[in-house]
Order: C-alpha cells, then sequence, then structure tokens
RNA sequence: GGGCCGCUAGCUCAACUGGCAGAGCGCCGUGCUGAUAACGCGGAGGUACGUGGUUCGAGUCCACGGCGGCCCA
C-alpha cells in the first residue's frame, strides 16, 4: 500500500530527505554497480577551480551534465561520473598573495619564498572541496569525489610532462616571444583579468611625428605618428593598409606621405604632389632612426602591409617595434623582420642602446624627442590624453613587452583542428562553425609558458653551456621518486648532464597554463600511459561533454588542441555549450557586481529540482538566462505543484479503495476514452524525450513534460475524477487507478534525469521501495492513436468555444441547457465529455457554434439541484469533513417553493453527490429552537441546514 | 576593430520548411471546483529594435544601422 502524500509538501525538505536517502543506500554507486559491464557512456567532468566558492551558474551546466549521466544510465549504460579539481594557476595565486597581503614576483620570491607560497597554494586548493561536494550533493549532481583527479598530483604532472614531449618530438614545441602587459617595477606581466582591472582614464602621454626618410630618396619622408616614442629605438618596419589612399605633399623643401584620410593632422594646408595606394608604398625602405634594434642578418626597415593599420588616428602609417606590441610582433614574424630588445626586464635601455643607456623608457621619452628633433627628424610633439592600462598592484603605467614564452606550434596543424571540430556534434549547431570555428580559423600558436609560481612545471631542460634542450616525461627521467612532489622550487633544483657537452642542464622558470592541464585530463585523469592505459583507452573520446560558451577558448579549445595533436581526433563526440546565468538586467552575474542569486537561497525557498527544471525549460539552449527568485517561484507553482497534486490526488483515492497494482489489467481497448487518450500521449511523450535526449535536446523533452502534465492535470484528471470518486468499484475504475499509475510511474522515469528528487519520492512510493535512478527509462507502447488525439484535441477547442458561448450569454455553467450546436462531429463516448463539460443534454452539429438558451423549469430546478450540491460540498469542506465521511443533513426551508422541488425531484443524486445517508425536510421548529445549524444560500435565498457526521 | 548570439505583450519566453503573431506570470471581469499554492472563459495589453530589399506573402530570408551580451584583438 502506497505510504500517505502530503498535499502540503514542501520540496526542499523533501529533498534533504532523499539525499540522506540517497547517501544512506548509496544510490549512485548502486546505480553505477547495475550497469557495470554494459557499454559504456563515456562524460568527462571540466573540473572546476576549487579556491572559489559555488555559485548558481555552476548549477547550470551541472544540470546539464547529470541530466545527460542519469538519462544514459537508465538506458543501460555504465557511465562514470570521474570528479576533478583544477588545482592549479593565477586565481590561485591571487587569492594568497591577497591573504598574505602581498603582491608580485619580487615578495613572493623574496619575502615568502616559492616554497610557502607553493605551500600556501596547495593548501587554499583545499578549502572550498567540501563546500563543492556539499553543493553537489544538494543539486543532486551525481559525481565520484572519492576517486577525483586532481591536476597537482604527481601522476596527474607526469601524465601532462608525457604528452609535452610527444609533441616535443613531433617538433611542435618552441621558445619565442611573446607581447604582454607588463610592470616594470614587479618585472611581471599581467594577465588579461588583472589588466581589466587596472585602466586609467586622461593618461597623459606624448604624441609624436616623426619623419622616415627614403633611403632613395632622402628630401621624401613617411611621416608615422606614435605615442610611445621609447619605442622608436627598436623600429624595425613602417606598416600601411594596402587598400588606404596615401598623398605625397610638399613640406618646405621636402615631401612627407601619408593616408589621405589623416591630412587633418598636418600643420597646413599642404599641397598634393602625388597619390598611391598602400600596396605601391609597400617594399620602400628608409633610413633607420637609430641602428640598434636590428641584427645584422635580415631584412628590416623597409614599408610592409598589415590588417591593423587605422585611419582614425596618427597618419595611417604604423610605426613597428617588433617586441613592444602584439600586432609588431606577430607582424614581423610572419614578414621575417629581424629584431631584437632595446630595452631590459627592468624598463630600462639595454648598454647598447648608447644614447639612452639606463634610462627607464618613461623617462627616455623627452630625451628621445629632444634627440630627434634635434636631427630634424621631428615632424611635430603634442600631449594626448588617453586611456592607459597601469599596474593594479603598484599602479605603474603598463608596457608591452615580448618575454620569451614557450608554444606549440597549433597553427601546423590548424587543418586538422578544424576538421576535428568539424566532426563534433555542436549544441547549439551554430558554435562549431560560428565561435568555435572562428576561432580555429585565427588560430595563432599555443603560448603554455607561465612566469609564476603555482603550476604544472615546464619539463623543459636547457643546458646552461650548449644550450642543448630537452624535454622531460616523466620522473624517473630526473631520478625522482613517482610521487615525488614536482612542483616549484624542488624541481628547480633537479638538473641532468648535457648529452651534447659537459655541461648542466636545468628546468625553464615557467611553469605550464594551467589550460593545458585540463585540457589533458582524458589521460592525465588516468595517470596515463604509466598507469591507466586500458581505462584511457575505454573512456577516449568522451560521448559527452557540457559547459558554458565561455570555455569555445579555454576548455573545449585545450581538449581540442591536445587530442589532435597527440590523437589525431576531437576529445569529445557531443558538447553542449551553455549560455550564461544572468540577471534581470542582462547583466553576467559575478560576485563583484552583486547581483548573483545564492544557490543555497534558491535550493532552501524552491529546490534543486525547481532550478534544473527552470534550466531545461526556460529558453533555448545556449541562451542566457534571465534568472530572478520569480522565475523560479513560477517553475514551482506551474510545474512542481500541479505534477504533486496529480501524484497525491492518486495516492490518496488509490488508498480508500485499496488499488492494487497487481490485479490483472484491463485491457486498452476496454478503457475509457480518456485512459486510452491519456496513454496515447504518453507513448507520444515517451517517443519524443527519448527522441530528444538522443540527440542532445534537453529543452523540448522538458517542455514536452510540461505540456504532459497539464494535459494530465487539466484535462485527465479533472475529467476523470468521478471515476474515482465513486463508490462503486466497478471495471472502469479499475481502469483508470490502471490508467493513472501506469502514468505516473512512467512520467516519473521520464522526469527522472531531469528532477531527481521529486520523481524518486513519487518513484519510490509508486514502486514501493526501489529508486527511480535504478530503474530503466521507459520504452513507449504501441498506446498511439493519433486519430483519438486529433479529435478529443478537437473536443477541448469545441469545448472552448462553448464555454466562451456561455460566457456570452451570461449562462452559468452549472445551469444545463438543452443543447449547443458545435462545427464538429464527436464520437460518443467524447461526445459524453463534451455535453458534460458544457453541461448540455444533446449536442447538434451546425456550421457555427449556437447555444440554446431556453431554459425550462426542468432545466431550473436541476440548476438548482446542482447548486445546492455545490453549497453543500462547499459546507462539508468548511465543517473539516474528509471526503469519504458519511453525513446526515436537515434543512429547513419555509416558503422556498423551487428548493423544495429541486430537492424533492432530485433527491437521490444530492445525496448520493454529498454522501448523505439522510436528507431530512424539517419545518415543525425554527432554527433558534436547535442551534448547530449553517445558513446555505441557494440562488439569492438563505436557509439552514444542520449537518451531522454519520 | 573582428566573430558569434540575442532584441516578439508590463515581465519570462514560444511559433517545423516564409503562410491568420502565441503561452505562462501580472492586471480587469466572470465562471467552475471535495485533486490544486489551482483551473476555465472573456478582456485590456504588440510600430515584432530601426531602415531598405527579395517575395503573391517576411517575426522568419538578404543588406545596412541601433541596442544588449559573450568572446577575441
Amino acid at each position: 500500500m502506497f505510504d500517505p502524500v502530503n498535499q502540503k509538501v514542501s520540496f526542499p525538505e523533501l529533498e534533504q530527505q532523499l539525499m540522506a536517502t540517497w547517501k544512506q543506500e548509496r544510490t549512485f554507486q548502486k546505480s553505477l554497480e547495475l550497469r557495470s559491464g554494459r557499454p559504456r557512456f563515456v562524460f568527462y567532468e571540466g573540473p572546476p577551480t576549487a579556491n572559489g566558492k559555488p555559485a548558481t551558474h555552476h548549477i547550470l551546466a551541472r544540470s546539464f551534465k547529470d541530466l545527460f549521466g542519469r538519462y544514459k544510465t537508465m538506458r543501460g549504460f555504465y557511465v562514470e561520473r570521474k570528479g576533478g579539481w583544477d588545482t592549479h594557476g593565477l586565481p590561485v595565486e591571487i587569492e594568497v598573495e591577497k591573504k598574505l597581503g602581498i603582491s608580485g614576483k619580487f615578495d613572493i620570491e623574496n619575502e615568502i619564498g616559492i616554497e610557502r607560497f607553493n605551500q600556501l597554494c596547495r593548501e587554499s586548493v583545499h578549502e572550498y572541496v567540501n563546500d563543492w561536494v556539499a553543493f553537489s550533493e544538494r543539486m543532486a549532481f551525481w559525481a565520484d569525489y572519492d576517486d577525483a583527479y586532481w591536476t597537482l598530483t604527481s601522476d596527474y604532472i607526469q601524465s601532462v610532462w608525457w604528452s609535452l614531449s610527444e609533441m616535443w618530438k613531433q617538433g611542435l614545441v618552441y621558445k619565442g616571444f611573446r607581447v604582454a602587459p607588463y610592470c616594470s617595477r614587479c618585472a611581471t606581466p599581467l594577465s588579461s583579468h588583472e589588466l581589466a582591472q587596472g585602466y586609467r582614464d586622461n593618461v597623459p602621454d606624448p604624441s609624436v611625428f616623426v619623419r622616415f626618410r627614403l633611403k632613395n630618396d632622402p628630401k621624401t619622408s613617411i611621416l608615422a605618428w606614435t605615442t610611445t616614442p621609447w619605442t622608436l629605438p627598436g623600429n624595425v618596419a613602417l606598416a600601411v593598409d594596402e587598400d588606404v589612399d596615401y598623398i605625397k605633399v610638399k613640406d618646405g623643401d621636402e615631401f612627407l606621405i601619408l593616408a589621405e584620410a589623416r591630412i587633418e593632422v598636418l600643420e597646413e594646408r599642404p599641397e598634393v604632389i602625388d597619390r598611391m595606394k598602400g600596396r605601391d608604398l609597400v617594399g620602400l625602405e628608409y633610413e633607420p632612426l637609430y641602428p640598434y634594434s636590428v641584427p645584422t642578418e635580415g631584412r628590416a626597415q623597409y614599408v610592409v602591409d598589415a590588417d591593423f593599420v587605422s585611419t582614425d588616428e596618427g597618419t595611417g602609417v604604423v610605426h613597428t617595434s617588433a617586441l613592444y606590441g602584439v600586432d609588431d610582433l606577430r607582424l614581423c614574424q610572419e614578414k621575417g623582420i629581424p629584431f631584437r630588445h632595446t630595452v631590459g626586464l627592468d624598463g630600462k635601455f639595454l648598454p647598447y642602446v648608447d644614447k639612452f643607456a639606463g634610462l627607464h623608457v618613461k623617462e627616455a621619452d623627452p630625451v628621445i624627442i629632444d634627440d630627434l628633433k634635434a636631427r630634424g627628424l621631428l615632424y611635430k610633439a603634442e600631449t594626448i590624453l588617453h586611456t592607459y592600462p597601469e599596474c593594479w598592484r603598484c599602479k605603474t603605467p603598463l608596457i608591452y613587452y615580448a618575454l620569451d614564452s614557450w608554444y606549440i606550434r597549433t597553427t601546423e596543424r590548424k587543418a586538422e583542428l578544424i576538421a576535428n571540430n568539424a566532426a563534433t556534434n555542436w549544441v547549439p549547431a551554430h558554435v562549431k562553425t560560428g565561435r568555435m570555428g572562428d576561432w580555429l580559423e585565427n588560430n595563432v600558436d599555443w603560448a603554455i609558458s607561465r612566469s609564476r609560481y603555482w603550476g604544472t612545471p615546464l619539463p623543459f631542460w636547457v643546458c646552461e653551456k650548449c644550450g642543448e634542450q630537452r624535454c622531460v616525461s616523466a620522473a624517473s627521467e630526473l631520478g625522482l621518486a613517482d610521487d615525488a612532489d614536482l612542483h616549484r622550487p624542488y624541481i628547480d633544483g633537479a638538473t641532468l648532464p648535457c648529452s651534447k657537452c659537459d655541461g648542466t642542464m636545468r628546468r625553464v622558470p615557467e611553469v605550464l597554463d594551467c589550460w593545458y592541464d585540463s585540457g589533458a585530463m582524458p589521460f592525465a585523469q588516468r595517470g596515463y600511459p604509466r598507469k591507466g592505459a586500458e581505462e584511457f583507452k575505454e573512456t577516449f573520446p568522451a560521448d559527452f561533454i557540457s559547459e558554458a560558451l565561455d570555455q569555445t577558448r579555454g576548455w573545449f579549445y585545450s581538449l581540442l588542441a591536445i587530442s589532435t595533436l597527440l590523437f589525431k581526433q576531437n576529445a569529445y563526440r557531443n558538447v553542449i555549450c551553455l549560455g550564461l546565468v544572468i540577471d534581470p538586467k542582462g547583466k553576467k552575474a559575478s560576485k563583484s557586481r552583486g547581483n548573483v542569486l545564492d544557490p543555497n537561497f534558491i535550493f532552501d525557498n524552491f529546490g534543486s529540482d525547481a532550478v534544473r527544471w527552470y534550466f531545461f525549460t526556460s529558453t533555448q539552449v545556449g541562451e542566457n538566462y534571465r534568472t530572478t527568485p520569480e522565475t523560479l517561484r513560477e517553475t514551482v507553482q506551474q510545474f512542481f505543484i500541479p505534477l504533486w497534486n496529480c501524484y497525491s490526488f492518486f495516492v490518496t483515492y488509490a488508498r480508500l479503495d485499496t488499488f492494487e497494482t497487481a490485479q490483472p489489467q484491463v485491457p486498452i481497448a476496454e478503457r475509457h476514452v480518456l485512459d486510452r487518450w491519456l496513454l496515447s500521449k504518453l507513448s507520444g511523450l515517451n517517443a519524443a524525450v527519448t527522441g530528444g535526449l538522443d540527440r542532445y535536446d534537453a529543452i523540448e523533452p522538458a517542455r514536452r513534460i510540461q505540456r504532459f502534465v497539464d494535459d494530465l492535470s487539466n484535462w485527465y484528471i479533472r475529467r476523470s475524477r468521478r471515476r474515482f470518486w465513486k463508490s462503486q468499484s466497478d471495471r472502469d475504475k479499475l481502469a483508470a487507478y490502471q490508467t493513472l499509475f501506469e502514468v505516473l510511474t512512467t512520467l516519473s522515469r521520464l522526469m527522472a534525469p531531469f528532477a531527481p528528487f521529486i520523481s524518486d519520492a513519487m518513484y519510490r512510493n509508486l514502486s514501493e521501495g526501489g529508486s527511480v535512478h535504478l530503474a530503466d527509462f521507459p520504452e513507449a507502447s504501441s498506446a498511439q492513436d493519433p486519430d483519438l488525439e486529433r479529435q478529443m484535441a478537437a473536443a477541448r477547442t469545441a469545448v472552448e468555444a462553448g464555454l466562451a458561448a456561455r460566457d456570452a450569454a451570461k449562462l452559468k455553467v452549472r445551469q444545463p441547457l438543452q443543447s449547443i450546436t458545435l462545427t464538429d462531429n464527436f464520437d460518443h463516448e467524447i461526445a459524453a465529455i463534451v455535453r458534460d463539460e458544457l453541461n448540455v443534454k444533446e449536442l447538434k452539429y451546425g456550421s457555427k457554434v449556437e447555444l440554446d438558451t431556453n431554459i425550462t423549469d426542468d432545466l431550473r430546478l436541476e440548476g438548482i439541484a446542482r447548486d445546492i450540491v455545490r453549497a453543500l460540498q462547499e459546507l462539508r469542506k468548511k465543517k473539516g469533513l474528509q471526503p469519504q465521511d458519511r453525513v446526515h443533513i436537515r434543512y429547513a426551508a419555509p416558503g422556498y417553493d423551487l428548493l423544495l422541488r429541486a430537492i424533492e425531484r432530485h433527491g437521490v443524486y444530492i445525496k448520493s453527490e454529498v454522501l448523505a445517508l439522510a436528507l431530512e425536510h424539517v419545518d415543525r421548529h425554527l432554527p433558534e429552537e436547535e442551534p448547530g445549524f449553517d445558513v446555505l444560500e441557494v440562488r439569492g435565498e438563505s436557509f439552514p441546514v444542520w449537518m451531522t457526521r454519520a
């Protein structure tokens, strides 16, 4: 027998109870054991950075991850869900810096020491792990955290090293320069998010226009513009746009060349001597301003074409200084222009730049301007105000500066990256060729090194004598134990003898980009190749991953790139790319904006099933979620409460009638039309949900379920309640129970992946014990009857029209009418439903809806009888009687003739409706003589009624 | 500066391939109810971001522009 259902359930409390049950019962583990040995469905967990608290947007991706894990498990697959933690990287370091009240390289190396600093980083990543595990449990995100992978373990690091060594063997790893915003005081590059914290408006800077004299025509100069005169000693080229119009103008007895669109920068109205396109200038050589920058070999100091030249400012000619601009470096590398640093890591000119040697770049600006002026190379110098980045720690203006950096030559495999991406199923589809495809088309080599401390150390050793380089693939190559701590500073002390000379090889100082760590997880989570070869082969590639779309350049890319280079295929076959959780104003939710919804607030007020359901139904996948408490409240009210009421209705009556699930099934063909209709709808729903989930569409299945529950609640049950309510236990009642029971158990299984708590609560009770998450996903039955569904839909439309007609005629539904004319003809069973809904005796068929508004005496009496029933039912409720309680009723209605006649005529009906054993008219005494009566009001007349429980 | 996505009722969002602009919430009126924290019917509420184009026909396709978001530079 089913347990009674609390109609006023608190979903958050229900969820807490089930959490405890799952823990105690080991339901998750059982669901895995149940499918062990079955074909795998491979899921990869994108590791969260463990050193921040989980937030509402983390519920989003995890809802989708969990959905498909549960679904495929129910479909019979073994779905390992190995958790993982991303433990390295700048966010961790910054957190520790904050805690220590320090910042920058100098403080870390000299005050704290790398050893202690990294120790604190290691501790810091453990700090929130418990929060994350509790959060996962609370939102029913099933993952194995006992066997989670940690990117900081020696096993993991050695897998990463191995992968780098494989790329090294393929000649894909090289050392080059990388331009980054750089603080010369802190001697450190800044990451983009650090950069974002430190822009300052209205910073004054020089704005200088410089003449570059043509070699073959020294009277003619190309005019270039810069706001960083200190980069001029490093000039190696001038860039123009091939398609822009340039002019040659007279300037005293000399000539200047600049973009026509920038003519306004000239002091005087110039005389235009000649016109040309940018491409006509390409290749022209000019006299270097300074001899310093260029190494002896290679061609430099000539005009090149570039795609970043703007005619919005300057002269339409960009002075290019290789190492002090992102575009500059890219251009020089593309064109093969040689270059070398003129400025050291301290921001001061190097000794060989003799005129300015030892000057800090900012001090050098005016000196350089004066020098150029004295040599007649300065056209004009001004001061401008602009927005310029400064160091968020020390407020020093940043410079763009090229640092040593290690790269993976991904561009060499660009075609393969694109092909592997093309073979991947993206949901939504536009990401494949859009955001992701575009990113790959513009692929640049992956800069994998970071001049930091807490990360996987780069396994590159360089001979200090002959420069020989080597990539290490395992700790053993260094004579270290497998479980040795491979982090800095310990690893920095590990040396190797050079194979080419008698020198000593030392590790390069950088650590690895932590995106590489996470992209290596398909094999590194197994410790492959030193360990776990079999598991790796079984679990590569993943069938499914899902994250928010900001991972296009992050995890989605790092997985693709590493797998393509090592295994010539993508690491995932299907990927769901989700939008962001945003606030009602459309802003991204973030802690700093203070517009985040606290996940615990959501869990405590609405429950995690509600927020999951909201994410599955509210908008198309890939779109943003405008999330407010109101949207979640609506989810509960619109979906979960009606669903729960259906379930509660069934259990309430099934208990009263001691419905036995084991009784022989009434054949479907012999069941009531509503049963057949509902089972047909259920079958269609089942097929749609399965089909949708199979193509990684969560939204349409969830919306279909929601519509089904509406049909169930507001049509099937509303129309069927008398069948459950009636006192005789006949075959029709049994069919109704069997139908509703089947629908609810099937529905709870269909919903289980979406709303794991509520579905399990329902299923456990209905199935007397077993968890829905150990059940199989339902198969669509053969009960589909499209013709019946069509007729029922038409009937509902007819009812709608009929009710509208009643409303227009101001004839309330409780008043029976003789007939209505409808446009559709219905089978007799459905016609009965329509008659009942519209409360008419007869359906006629015609070309338009027409109500017979004539109320005969008989009809009037019947209407009154129904009013009486209604009033008595209200009274029963008011008196706290249970639905099944029998009553005695006495009433006094002196002088109300219609009422008496109605009761006389329809007494049997009234009694059966309100479960009255007796319905007695008493006129021998007035109400005052016998207290305990209630006043009944019917059609404006009031009279006393004595109702007592039988 | 570039790429992608979005812009439909007060709010949150729908509408297969171009074919009568919809639902839920909220509001007003009304009806119904011994399953409901409900439900039904009616109503108010729309310059579909703008402009131009293709088409017999455009929310839908194309172009340009605007606003918002994310990412990149």
